[in-house]
DNA sequence: CCTAAACCTTCCCATCATGGTAAGGTCAAT
DNA sequence: ATTGACCTTACCATGATGGGAAGGTTTAGG
């Protein structure tokens, strides 16, 4: 199979297979004398397992983990836990912290009135209102 | 003021004024003989705010918007609503997205006995588990 | 057999916001 | 005059991705 079948197949572009092949997420393809790479059905399990763990965010440090235990069929299912476990946290503080920016600017957006006056809370506020004696 | 001086007071690395700077956001500063760049208290001002706007998400697009409200003292209050509730309906869909990505990991990690064994649903969901027919 | 299209290869550049470092100029205090 | 703290520009790096150029290969059609 050509990079370019792979890809279709796995749903990762030709450019960021041969980008993880480059840092070592994934092992160098075999090639054709042309040059070509060529790959086989293991190749695309694989990388339909990294595509899997990248649509669920799973940053390329954590994917190493998890391909490390992935190909290691008598790993403690403990460890792949613990990794999922720390990317959960990983992503519900994120979305804590989106959510948090969300609140503020939503209160302020609340008290403006969004009419044609130009008196707006909302500047007032990012200029530093309240915090500022002068 | 030297660069030094306006970092440490409004929170922003030099390195980061000079960028800036260079792209357009705020204006290129006076400069003394020397070369060295030369602020006084409106460029504290805005870089407060500027600094305020970022710790908030905004990103630079969104920030040279609200800067050029900041600056029109005329401009109605619904545009700088305008700007703010596009910014929490983005920081909002992010904050779902994440959540939903940790909802699904976290139901695939309370399956995963978490224990010595190898047996782990979170790999074999990763793997494609449930949708490969073979 | 020749050509054109559709592949593939490597290499370089860009993003966005930020940090680091290096080589060199300036300023203030000792 | 020296030292140390500051400033300047210029370049490189990040992480994950896309774009494009310049050139080689393969395959199908005429």
């Amino acid at each position: 199979m050509q990079i370019g079948t792979l890809s279709s197949a796995s749903g990762v572009s030709a450019k960021m297979i041969r980008y993880y092949e480059e840092t070592g997420l994934i092992p160098a393809a075999d090639r054709r004398e042309s040059g070509y790479r060529d790959y086989g059905d293991n190749d695309l399990h694989r990388l339909r397992f990294v595509q899997r763990a990248r649509e669920l965010g799973f940053s390329m440090d954590q994917l190493r983990q998890l391909l490390r235990l992935w190909n290691d069929t008598n790993r403690p299912s403990r460890e792949v836990k613990a990794v999922a476990l720390e990317h959960i946290a990983e992503l519900e503080e994120k979305a804590r912290k989106l959510q948090g920016f969300a609140d503020t600017l939503r209160a302020l957006a609340d008290s403006c009135d969004g009419d044609e006056r130009s008196n707006c809370p909302i500047l007032v506020d990012l200029s530093g209102g309240g915090h500022c004696h002068k």
